[in-house]
DNA sequence: TCCAACATGTTAGAAATCTGGCATGTATGT
DNA sequence: ACATACATGCCAGATTTCTAACATGTTGGA
């Protein structure tokens, strides 16, 4: 359970690597205002400092201030949650999700963006084997 | 951030309820066995019973044992699970998840599958408006 | 130059989480 | 009846997480 990909985030810590993956990269002061139930300025940068510790991020010094980014590059984030919800909320069956996924936003997407979809399948096709 | 959906869950709460909505339902010792990392069973324990108080699970008593249950059902949980990585990884953009699945999964798919997907969007064109 | 604004580093107490021992109750088989 | 196995209830210490005060260094404008 405690891969290296997804080690065992504390709830702050989670909370700020989630911002980081939106924003791929963010300061202090840019992760701090980005939670909507912050605790201090300075609280946030104490978790920064122990996840630098941790090596759950770096940083990049710009100027006089640190830009922060997470250690584990944003696609493999991406597919170990993905992994995550295939396995604990469709027994992981890749094409339950996608079906779901269409189903409930087929009235939010155009016609144009279903034709593409059915695109993407065709080339699937045609690549998969 | 702290939706009823998706409480603050600490380490071992969010570790129960994923084996809980992976199961649907289970009993205290069906989780402790469940879990790769275990503490005592007593441990885990603790856990439900704070988790009951806390109104993240329920439970229905069968002969001896209780069979604990979380509250918020499985569909409510998945849909917020699937927003969460939705926003964190894919700007929202529910098009792209679907379309990485599609391409990350396209060989691991028969050709049945994929015409079965095509189909399942034609549906939706139809239905959608 | 001097001050205000903002940056990081250090430290430690408060709060929450995590853990497991012990007590107690119930079914089952000998 | 009695021992065993396994259930829940209660409780509190160990550990981790969370928070923020304080110190110090740098930049930029009046």
């Amino acid at each position: 359970m405690k891969s290296k990909l997804d080690p065992g985030f504390s709830h702050r810590e989670r909370q700020i690597m989630e911002i980081l993956y939106r924003f791929e990269r963010a300061t202090a002061r840019e992760i701090h205002q980005a939670m909507d139930d912050a605790p201090s300025y300075t609280s946030v940068r104490s978790h920064l400092r122990a996840m630098l510790d941790k090596d759950y991020v770096t940083y990049a010094q710009e100027g006089i201030r640190y830009v922060y980014a997470p250690v584990v590059p944003k696609d493999n984030a991406k597919f170990s949650a993905l992994d995550n919800v295939l396995k604990n909320f469709f027994s992981g069956s890749h094409q339950d999700l996608i079906a779901t996924l269409i189903d409930a936003e087929a009235k939010n997407l155009t016609d144009e963006e279903l034709q593409q979809m059915a695109r993407l399948i065709e080339n699937a096709r045609k690549e998969g084997r």
